[in-house]
Formats: structure tokens, C-alpha cells, sequence
DNA sequence: TAGAGCCTGGACAACGTTGTCAGGCTCGGG
DNA sequence: CCCGAGCCTGACAACGTTGTCCAGGCTCTA
């Protein structure tokens, strides 16, 4: 179509050619003087384009798109047969520019190819469906500037919304864009520094659950892996752990718990490490579900048998031998509680920000219930 | 927070109260003219208010938003500060208006929440990320009107490309976008009526594979279980199939293949039939990841010992008794190409319409090498 | 010191849509 | 036959940004 050889770079400013190579710069103006009656050049159809086709004035146009009241059945059939004609369609950009709301929501997250933020990011749009917006998502890779980076560049698509699981721990930039009317909430770990909605998983309940589950069982030297301890919910979690162990009466060493990134590799060598150290565990408690796959893997390879109980339900984990004992938290509960929030904060039917807080459920399947082996 | 009261339904055709009610209409005149010097009533500052406040012309405070050249530091320093101050933040909408480019593109897809989405939904943000677009994604739930709804309504907000997953079969509905500019690709199943890039795994292939490697370990009554034949991915899965059976000279019998939702119910009804009927079967071909996981809870709870190939790879398969042997296709890989042929469409380095076939790998685990068990 | 040329800054129109408002038409009653 | 009411219709401005173009001030050279 017109201007096909330039290569695709949107939001590059546009630096003149002339100040790159001192050369002359190209008139490389998009010639939309001389028309075709009824369409342009390599354009899309516009109203305009439209009404002059159908014979009518541009506003009628706009009442028919819009399905307002106030037009003759036959000018109505006039214009709905010139839109066909042309191939016309809205352009909702412009409606934007002129209504202000864009029926559109952002959902920042960590990774969508991540089985726990799938259902969640489903659920958010089901939500933003059933209110007519559609939904506008990125991943943030855990990385606190590319999740800032993001978050802005939805705020100057102008957003109406904003669902943020967040990868930083400092969210003042976002002040100005919530003042400005930018409905926000946080899903699965708070928000730092900034006075928002929040909705999160029980992560301290759920962790000391889970290991008072295994210490009920028999447990006292009980492992820890988990994320980096900078992540709200790794931490949540951790602290949860203690809590059970200290209530218990068990001192933790330290090389009972590990925390760090959590791919297979460091996982791998943690679980290695907890059970062949001076002091070996007996049982292992994973914080995400990324690690207990892994972990699963090396009790796998495994000759004794050591407890598991892991944060997040996985797939079937009631299939394996043994069955995986989890502490499941409902992601498109979360997801969905956070929509609908957001959605009540744009009705302005929503007062003071608020920290909800969704309970967690232990499935017992097997893997929690094995006792020490010594 | 203007007209805080009203409820959010930014999309609907805005018909007047007095058409409803019969009562006068309310003048909701949002009065804009009494500003305060450098912002506006619950308006987000614009670069005019930017202006103002540095003491510059609009197009000055442009160029600095736009790291354009031929600004003096000094300048620029004035600029800068009026901007932090009033907290403004370019508004894209109206750049897309101005420059007819989105910088976004949109996906289409069955069901965010399916784990082999996921992945493919990932690969497609990355690539639109090193092109500096954002992704906007909606699900189909697998329903061809929706599927419509949801790229129409993606056109219209001018999304730059489409990904497309398509639910449907007729897709000439898309050929005025495209013939509008719309760079499109589809992903995973070819598209209906209209000539455009496809980029697809061998599903008849891998299919064809997976059942020759059942029938190369003996068995020759082997049951499909599969997606509803209009989806074509299950229609080729279903074709491998046939193939592999005829080319060693056996004969299918109806009741060996059961195609339709894959809603676990069906299928599991589907599993049970299959090995217990008048015929039972040895072993059993599943369509897709959603199919694989019932029938291994099917058989899980079986006596006799069936044999499995799966389409798709899932999770923990490996550490199943026995593993679960799959051919699978990579959903990264898919998305990857089809974005970045999407882009080489935008870049307009790219020609005609084409049909890219990725292959699929069987990885054998153990439940597709179990011997017939009569 | 004057003239040429460059650099910076700003006025203005345009992008496509929607809200406002006024004009023209028809119809019924006086 | 005239007038007011009510319904359709269309002209116009505005939304916030960017591209074009011109003016004024500066530097540099002859």
C-alpha cells in the first residue's frame, strides 16, 4: 500500500533524513489531494467518504454507525448500503480522541506463557468482554523497568483501566496516571509506595499451611525453595514457612531454605544440596509451581522417599506417584476479583482502595502425607 | 473524575435520556471551559497546557516529547520541567490519528488460558516488542462469531497486524481489512475464502507418525479421539490417522474414532467406549493436550494396559508411569514465525501470501512403546 | 558592517470522529 | 391559509497530536 518500502518503526521519532546524512530531505509527503471520488489512495473509507457516496450530511453518517435515533428508514438504507460499498468501518482512534474512554484495559504480568497467569489473564478478559472493553496485555519478564515501560505506554494509549501483577516494588510513577483517572488494581502481590486496590492470595496462610501439613505428618527438617526473596509472595511464603516451624518448636537451619530465580538449573542444585547436606531434609516445600516441576524431577532421581508439599497446583499432579501435594490458589479468582474491581472503580461505584485477600486450599494427593524417612 | 456517577460503557451508541424516558434530556454538557492556568477539571494535561506552562509553542514541547532535533538545551530543560511538574504523558490516540499507525497489533486465539496459547501468545508479544508494537489478544472461546466480533473490533481500534487463531472457516469478512492495509497472518489453521500467510505445524504429519509408531509396536486397533472435525487441526490429525491405518492394511472400524468437544465428560465417555466395546482397542490417539490428559486419567484407572500417543506435549509427561509418549508441535515457534512474517508484511519486504508448515518431533516416552495387551 | 545562511520557535491545518445547534420540512389545528 | 410544534438533517467546532511552512534572530564571512 502507500509508503510500502518504509520499514515498520511506529513509534521511532521521526527524525528527518536530512540530519542523519546532511543530504537534502525527501518530500516524502503521503499525497491525499487527489482523490478517487468515494475513497483515497491506499486509505481507508472515512464518514466523509461515506456520506458523500450515500448523498447525506457526516453527522447522519454517525447516527447510523452509532445506531441513533432520528434518521428515515430510508436514508438509514442509503448510508448502511454506502458503508457496505466501501468496506467502511469505525475508526475507534478518533472516537478515543473525542469521547475519552477507550474500552480498552491494560494486565501487566510476568509471563503469559506461565500455566498460572493463562487462567488469570483469561479471566480478566472475560471480565473486560462482559463490560465491552477489550484487554491489552504484556509481559514484564520480572523486570521492574520493562513492567514501568509497559505500564506507561498503556497509560498513553489511554487505557481506562490498568491490572497490574507487578515485577518492581516501587510504583510512585503510576501516582500521576491514577490522579488523572486511570482505574487501577494490583493482582497477586501489593503495590509499593502508592495507596491502590490490591488482591492477593493468602501466601502466608497458605505456605504455613501447607508446611504444618508436613509437620503434622512426622516433618521436622523440612526444606524451603523459593523465588527471590524480593518478590512479595516468595516472601509471604517464606514467612509462612517459619511461622509453622517456629511454632513447631524447630529451629531452621540455613541451609534448609533457598531462595533465587527459578529456573531448573539453580532449583536443581538447591534440592541436591538440602538432600545430601550434613543435615538432610525429609520433606520440601516449593514456593511456586515452577519449582515444584523441577523438584518433582529430582525426587524423581531419587532413591529415598522425601515429602512435598508445593505453592500452586499444577497439572496432573494427581496422576503422578505419588500424587503431588498442593497449596492451590485460584488465579482466575484473582483475576477476575481484580476486574471487577477495577470495573466498580470506572462505575465509580468504588470508594477507598482496598487489600482483598483470597484464601488458598491445601490438596492432599499423596506426596504430603509420606513420612520421614531417615 | 468528571461524571464519576455515570457507569462505564464506553462503547455503546450514547442514545439521549429523553428517548428512553420521554423526559427532557439532561444537558451533560462537560463544561471545559474554566480551567485553572496549566491543567484542566479532571483532564489530563495536553501539550498545549505543557506549552503554556514553559512558556513555549505547542510544537516546541512536540519536538521534546519526541527527542526531535533543533531544540536548544535550554529549551528543552524548560520543557522537561513543565512536564514533570503537570505530570503530562503524550496521548497516543490522538498520535495514532495523526499518524495512521497503532503500533499494536492483535491476536486472536481459542482460549488464553490453554497451556499451548500460552507459550504461542508469549512469542508473539516478544516479537511485536522488538518492533515496538503492543499486543492486544481476545479469546474466541472457539466460536465463529466471536472470533468475528473480536477482530473487527480490532480493526477498528486500527490495530497495525492481526494474528489469527480462527475459530471459523469463512473468513472473507477480513478481505476489505486487508485489502485496507491490515497485515494479517494466521496461525495454527488455515483460513477460510481469503489468500493470506498461514503458518501451520504438520499436523497431518505428525499425526500420521504418532499412529505408525502404535502399529510399528504392534497394534492394529487403534482408537482416535479427537476435536470436532470443523476444526481443521482435528481434521488432519484425523486424516494422519486413516492414512497411517491404510497404508498397513487395517481397516478402522466406526466405533475406534470419536471426534467432538473435548470437554473431559465426552471424552472420557468416548475412552470408556472405545475399551470396552465388542472391538476394544490396544491403544489410543489423542488430538490435542486436552484430549491426552483425560484419557490418561481414563486409563489410570483401567487394569488392562493401553497404549498412548498424544498431539501436543504436556507438562510432567515424562514423569507419568509410564511416560507419556507425544508428538509434539511448538506453539513458540509458531508464534514466533507468524509474527515476525506479520511484521515483514508491515515492513513491506514481503510478497505474496504463503503457507508455512512447521514440523512436529514424537518424543517417546514409554506409553506409546507398550506392547498390545489382548 | 552588511549580507547570506542556519538554527530555533511558533502558527496553522489536518487526522476522523462526535456533540451542539440551527435550519428546513411536514403536519395538524385554528 | 397561517402558525407552531416536532422531526430530520447537516454545518461546524472540538478532541490532542504532528507535518508544513514561515519568521525572526543568530553566526559567519567578505
Amino acid at each position: 500500500m502507500l509508503d510500502a518500502t518504509s520499514s515498520y518503526d511506529p513509534m521511532a521519532p521521526r527524525i528527518p533524513v536530512a540530519d542523519r546524512t546532511g543530504h537534502r530531505t525527501v518530500p516524502e509527503t503521503t499525497r491525499r489531494t487527489d482523490r478517487i471520488p468515494g475513497t483515497r489512495y491506499g486509505n481507508r473509507p472515512t464518514m466523509k467518504d461515506v456520506a458523500a457516496r450515500a448523498g447525506v450530511g457526516l453527522k447522519t453518517v454517525s447516527r447510523v454507525v452509532n445506531g441513533e435515533p432520528g434518521v428515515t428508514p430510508e436514508t438509514e438504507r442509503r448510508v448502511q448500503e454506502a458503508i457496505e460499498a466501501l468496506g467502511f468501518r469505525r475508526n475507534d482512534s478518533a472516537r478515543v480522541l473525542r469521547k475519552g474512554r477507550t474500552a480498552s484495559i491494560g494486565l501487566v504480568l510476568e509471563d503469559l506463557a506461565d500455566p498460572f497467569y493463562g487462567p488469570l489473564s483469561r479471566a480478566v478478559e472475560e471480565v473486560a468482554r462482559a463490560h465491552g472493553a477489550l484487554l491489552i496485555n504484556g509481559s514484564s519478564a520480572e523486570d521492574a523497568d520493562r513492567e514501568q515501560e509497559l505500564v506507561l505506554a498503556l497509560c498513553a494509549r489511554r487505557v481506562d483501566g490498568l491490572v497490574v501483577i507487578p515485577a518492581g516494588d516501587d510504583h510512585r510513577y503510576l501516582a500521576p496516571e491514577i490522579k488523572a483517572g486511570v482505574a487501577t488494581v494490583f493482582v497477586d502481590r501489593p503495590a509499593g509506595h502508592i495507596d491502590v486496590d490490591v488482591v492477593v492470595s493468602d501466601n502466608f496462610g497458605g505456605a504455613r499451611d501447607g508446611v504444618r501439613h508436613l509437620i503434622a505428618h512426622g516433618h521436622r527438617r523440612i526444606g524451603f525453595i523459593g523465588d527471590m526473596p524480593r518478590i512479595h509472595t516468595a516472601a509471604e511464603r517464606l514467612r509462612g514457612y517459619r511461622t509453622a516451624m517456629e511454632d513447631a518448636g524447630i529451629t531452621v537451619a540455613d541451609s534448609w531454605m533457598s531462595l533465587g530465580v527459578t529456573d531448573p538449573e539453580r532449583v536443581r542444585r538447591a534440592a541436591e544440596e538440602m538432600l545430601s547436606g550434613p543435615d538432610p531434609v525429609t520433606a520440601i516445600f516449593t514456593g511456586n509451581n515452577r519449582v515444584t516441576v523441577t523438584v518433582i524431577r529430582v525426587l524423581a532421581g531419587h532413591a529415598r522417599r522425601v515429602a512435598l508439599v508445593g505453592f500452586d497446583d499444577i497439572e496432573l499432579a494427581d496422576l503422578l506417584q505419588p500424587g503431588v501435594t498442593v497449596v492451590a490458589q485460584d488465579a482466575a479468582a484473582l483475576g477476575r476479583t481484580a476486574a471487577e474491581r477495577l470495573f466498580r472503580q470506572l462505575d465509580g461505584t468504588l470508594l477507598a482502595p482496598e487489600r482483598i485477600e483470597l484464601p488458598t486450599r491445601l490438596i492432599t494427593r499423596g506426596s504430603g502425607e509420606l513420612p520421614p524417612a531417615d
